[in-house]
RNA sequence: GAGAGCGUAGCUCAGUCGGUAGAGCAACGGACUUUUAAUCCGUAGGUCCAGGGUUCGAGUCCCUGCGCUCUCACCA
């Protein structure tokens, strides 16, 4: 192994990665002790590293007496925090398992392995060989008998105390976060036990997962404005996917009888602290089930999701704790309609009253798409739940099959949390002739253009083949996760978040897009 | 997309009435063999987001642009 060392910058953190960024004072400094690593004979970017033990597993290992070696243990992770005294060096290193202090004492360390201690910074990933040792103070800690460098950082960490604060840099540096704010690595590794969690527990009622097109050439399947992209070969436009749900069911027409998927799904329209253009959607489709069976899995789905993360079933959500012991609420829409905005949803008079008060537009809206209105405007935010919203009016819900006993009410639910919609299910449609009606008349709101684009005739052709009457479910996941982990923004429970790319006033002409660079 | 607020050292933040750019941490040099944001002495460190304007003089006032945050709108 040739220990090289290139001199030709770190990747820059402008937009397009034009230029590295200048070295400045810090990075010249760390640099410079890279070097004398190397010079010493270590490798400063580190090898491979056996035998290591997570931090966590290691600290119950020691003494309870302070001053006598206890076992020998390896672990490796980067320095946090140094302190001198004398010399002695205290060192805090982190894994993610957790911290523990390192003691380097003069006295029982070489010439060589003190001052390869010296040139650490804040920041290094080291691996350490040592015993567990108490000290006076009665810290866990490793007594250091050996030092490998496993990579030097050239980045100055920030400050010890406040640590990484301003959001931005939060965001655009995320790797920052993750190191200097436990909190944020936690809930991520929540993220994924809770995903893990959902698939187990689908998995274990006989659902499958398969995966279908993100490149749609209609974007079907829910009201959204989609992204536009385009095939070259082809020359034809193409939309990222808005929603799984045409494709699983074409599946469910094949014989899939119990399927899902657990995918991104990307929406055209505003961010906000509930809104990430791309976000993940797990879709399930259970064929001869309805809107009630959809209800029973929803309720495993989210009990096992928080069973995996923590063992209380009530969680810490801003001022307020939300308790999901199961069974949760069941209301119709009708009756919190009366409850919340104080006349029938059928009294089209009062409903029209009503929207007049709140300023709502009336004129020559469907009365459906106004009682829809009242129900989000005085509605929803009172929904603290977890709680069942059921029986939609048909006209809002074109996927949705309608009660036997009432064509008006459709077989929908929807499960609120803290005002939040969670989880969105019906018992689908699965009338070719009936869903291709309201294909073309009842996309609320959409103009005529607009809702013939999304007329999706191979989803006919499909239906005409034959689905089995079916409950489906969609679950947004980073809600999910936000709501099960406290979080107050999406961007919380999202690694990388949508953000406009950072850019100074000299690079933007630098960056200029020209006529001959786009195709 | 609209309104409001913010952008100063690597980080966290001050900066008065428009008059030479400040602190803490981090860094660098030094003291200290049981520290816990260690302590103590010393040194260095700035494209005040970018561009323009007013002014004898702009971090500060005005205009334009960029980014972020919050609220609203769209949406899940």
């Amino acid at each position: 192994m040739q220990i090289a060392i290139s001199d030709g910058g770190i990747p820059g953190r402008a937009a397009g990665g034009m230029s590295a960024a200048k070295p400045n004072r810090f990075e010249l400094e760390r640099r410079k002790k890279r070097d004398r690593i190397a010079e010493l004979g270590h490798d400063p970017y580190g090898q491979r590293f056996d035998g290591h033990r997570p931090i966590a597993e290691v600290r119950p290992l020691c003494p309870e007496q302070p001053g006598v070696h206890g076992p020998k243990v390896r672990v490796a992770g980067r320095i946090m925090l140094r302190r001198k005294a004398g010399k002695l060096r205290f060192y805090d290193i982190q894994d993610w398992t957790g911290k523990i202090q390192l003691l380097f004492s003069r006295g029982h360390l070489s010439d060589e392995q003190w001052e390869l201690m010296t040139l650490l910074d804040l920041g290094d990933l080291i691996g350490v060989d040592g015993t567990m040792w108490r000290t006076e103070t009665g810290e866990v800690s490793i007594f250091v008998e050996k030092l490998t460098v496993l990579c030097k950082s050239l980045a100055q960490p920030p400050e010890k105390y406040h640590g990484a604060r301003d959001i931005e840099l939060l965001l655009r540096r995320r790797y920052i976060d993750l190191i200097y704010n436990r909190r944020t690595l936690e809930r991520l590794l929540d993220r994924t036990r809770i995903i893990e969690s959902v698939r187990r527990t689908l998995a274990a009622r006989g659902f499958v997962e398969m995966e279908t097109p993100v490149l749609h050439s209609i974007a079907g399947g829910a009201a959204a404005r989609p992204f536009v992209t385009h095939h070259n070969a082809l020359d034809m436009d193409l939309y990222l996917r808005i929603a799984l749900e045409l494709h699983l069911k074409r599946l469910m027409v094949g014989g899939v009888e119990r399927v899902y998927e657990i995918g991104r799904v990307f929406r055209n329209e505003g961010i906000d602290a509930t809104h990430n253009p791309e976000f993940t959607m797990l879709e399930a489709y259970q064929a001869y089930g309805d809107y009630h069976t959809m209800m029973d899995l929803t309720e495993a789905i989210i009990v096992d999701a928080l069973g995996a993360i923590q063992d209380s079933l009530k969680v810490e959500y801003e001022d307020g704790v939300i308790d999901f012991t199961p069974p949760w609420p069941r209301r119709t829409y009708a009756e919190l309609f009366a409850e919340h905005v104080g006349c029938s949803m059928n009294d089209e008079r009062a409903v029209r009253e009503k929207a007049r008060e709140l300023e709502i537009p009336t004129d020559g809206v469907h009365p459906d798409v106004l009682v829809n209105e009242l129900f989000e405007e005085l509605v929803e935010d009172k929904l603290s739940g977890p709680v069942f919203v059921i029986d939609y009016p048909a006209s809002i819900c074109p996927l949705t099959k309608r009660k036997r006993d009432n064509p008006r009410i459709a077989e929908r639910f929807e499960l609120f949390v803290r005002g939040m919609e969670l989880a969105n299910a019906y018992t689908e449609l699965n009338d070719p002739d009936l869903q291709e009606e309201l294909f073309r008349t009842q996309l609320a709101g959409l103009p005529e253009e607009e809702s013939m684009a999304r007329m999706d005739h191979d989803f006919i052709e499909a239906l005409k083949v034959g689905m089995p009457p079916a409950g489906g479910l969609g679950i947004g996941i980073d809600r999910l996760v936000m709501l099960l982990t406290g979080a107050r923004s999406i961007r919380d429970v999202i690694a990388f978040p949508l953000l406009r790319p950072e850019r100074s006033g000299k690079q933007r002409d630098d960056a200029k897009p020209t006529a001959a660079g786009r195709n």
